[in-house]
RNA sequence: GGUCGCGUGGCCGAGCGGUUAGGCAGAGGUCUGCAAAACCUUGUACACCAGUUCGAAUCUGGUCGCGACCUCCA
């Protein structure tokens, strides 16, 4: 299809900008994925949905992308100056590379049911210790660096005399960021300035993870990755960057000096940058016990929840928000979203069930421009929010045809067509939304519940109410409903 | 303390200068053996106070409240 003007939210310029990628037709994005020494909680599950349904979007528009999401497997360091991986390891007795595989898997897993795309390309920081070092060795030769007994440090004030760049993608300013905190296990007092940071660490001897560089036997500063990863997958220059904006700084506003003191040029063009997931009105972190894990979600096993909901419900919920905006996570904002991603899946089985009559076009107009909107929304800066508010729109035509209080006869073929094959993409492909309460795999239990239904429908032929409900009730009890309608009976998951 | 953002009807959540967001819940109705589902109708909403404007939830200033970042976090 024809590739229709995007606009994005660009955090660098802080408004909204038409998307112009860098080669006609082709798009390379790199969003920072995690840090694999836990669990993943269900603000990562935000953040890379969000991004799951902008790469699905650009995709959809006919773009061909490259979407670059790595893992950080070292370097990223706690208070206390000990490294994530290593704790892990450490608490349980692992090697480091086991507790980076074991959380790798239980991400992608996760990843998997909340139904994301997989990225093109998903790099490790350990992979590419080589590059690191030939970058913190570019930075030196471009004299952004100083080493500092076997640490190399980026020298922000000098980049910011030569750039004046820094500080602003996250709106700080360098001389405000004097650190009062002592961190002398980070060691802060071998930095020039505060606001410098760490390039190249040199490890203390009981260090699990270590490699020889010129400087001294260390590991690579967690900004720096992200920097060099991106750099060798997109080029030195790529289209978009994204991730949560808790990383906006230092973490990304360290990558943007590391690139241009690197290659003294910047790394992308658009910075999309995806808000937080609150619970109780706070923000949902690992670090300080404020959170639920996407398991005890699915299963109600915690006190913030009444029961459990299921992932595509989840997801359902986190996509009637929009990304750059705080989500505050609740019970009954959740049970809301469960009945309307419901209504919404079960819209698409109706459509199923349509046949086109003769034709007319009053209503082709509506439907076309609900289904318009859609694109349209998604086009302006991904607003799924509203684009499932168009979405909604055709549910209540659909269902209207299915219940004859609207005639198909009003829509042309032409029309009705183009729902039957947009309408379903739009939830599978572009939102990536499936359903979940569909027995419709299931060809054993179809026969049964077709059997089922139509020996009801001969006892309410007889008038035998008795029976009747007694098969609806027995039904309710195994969770399935049986909704009666004007062309007979059917039935869906509760 | 510094920087940034937010405060929308019962709940969630879009919109951001004039026109119905949407979902859920509630009320009334249609349909139905009953129920459910579905459809139709229905909501004094925009923290507070000033100001700009023909017109403000939407712009400006102030007040109050909340949050995020500044330190590991998506």
């Amino acid at each position: 299809m024809k590739i229709k003007d995007l606009y994005l939210q660009n955090s660098l310029s802080k408004s909204k900008e038409k998307f112009e990628p860098i080669s006609e037709g082709y798009i390379g994005m790199y969003v920072c994925g995690p840090t694999v020494y836990s669990d993943v909680h269900l603000g990562n599950v935000r953040t890379f949905t969000s991004f799951d349904v902008i790469y699905r979007t650009l995709l959809f528009l006919g773009y061909k992308v490259r979407y670059v999401r790595n893992i950080t497997d070292v370097g990223h360091l706690l208070d206390d100056g000990e490294d994530r991986i290593s704790r892990g390891a450490r608490l349980d007795q692992l090697e480091p590379m086991e507790v980076v595989q074991k959380y790798t898997n239980s991400f992608h897993k996760m990843m998997d049911i909340f139904n994301t795309k997989k990225p093109s390309i998903e790099p490790r920081a350990t992979q590419h210790i080589l590059e690191q070092i030939e970058m913190v060795q570019q930075i030196l030769d471009n004299g952004y660096g100083y080493v500092v007994d076997g640490s190399v440090y980026f020298d922000t004030l000098k980049f910011q005399e030569d750039k004046k760049i820094y500080g602003d993608l996250s709106g700080r300013k360098i001389e405000d960021l004097f650190s009062e905190t002592r961190d002398d296990l980070k060691k802060q007092d071998q930095k020039r300035h505060p606001s410098d940071f760490a390039i190249w660490m040199k490890a203390d001897p009981e260090h699990l993870m270590k490699w020889n560089s010129p400087w001294s036997e260390g590991f690579p500063g967690w900004h720096l990755e992200c920097s060099v990863m991106s750099t060798k997958y997109l080029g030195e220059t790529f289209d978009i960057h994204g991730g949560g904006n808790d990383l906006k700084f230092p973490h990304h506003e360290n990558e943007i000096a590391q690139n241009v003191g690197a290659c003294n040029c910047k790394p992308c063009n658009y910075w999309l940058h995806t808000n937080m997931l609150l619970m109780n009105g706070k923000k949902m972190s690992k670090s300080d016990g404020n959170t639920i894990s996407p398991d005890e979600l699915f299963t109600g096993d915690s006190p913030h929840v009444s029961k459990g909901y299921s992932p595509m419900a989840v997801k359902f919920f986190m996509l009637q928000s929009h990304y750059s905006s705080t989500l505050d996570l609740t019970d009954d904002a959740l049970a809301a979203s469960e009945k309307g991603y419901k209504r919404l899946m079960e819209s698409l089985k109706t459509l199923e069930g349509l046949n086109h009559k003769s034709s007319g076009n009053d209503l082709d107009n509506e439907v076309n421009s609900s289904l318009d909107e859609f694109i349209a929304h998604m086009c302006d800066d991904f607003n799924t929010p509203r684009a499932i508010a168009s979405l909604f729109e055709v549910v209540t035509k659909i269902n209207s045809f299915k219940e004859g209080h609207l005639d198909l006869s009003q829509i042309s073929a032409e029309t009705f067509n183009r729902l039957k094959e947009d309408y379903p993409k739009y939830i599978d492909d572009v939102l990536g939304l499936k359903n979940e309460n569909d027995g419709g795999n299931n060809d054993a239990l179809n026969g049964i519940m077709e059997l089922v239904l139509d020996l009801r429908q001969e006892a309410r032929a007889n008038k035998d109410w008795g029976t009747a409900d007694k098969i609806r009730d027995g039904l309710a009890k195994s969770k399935i409903v049986v909704k009666d309608g004007k062309d007979g009976s059917n039935w869906q998951f509760s």
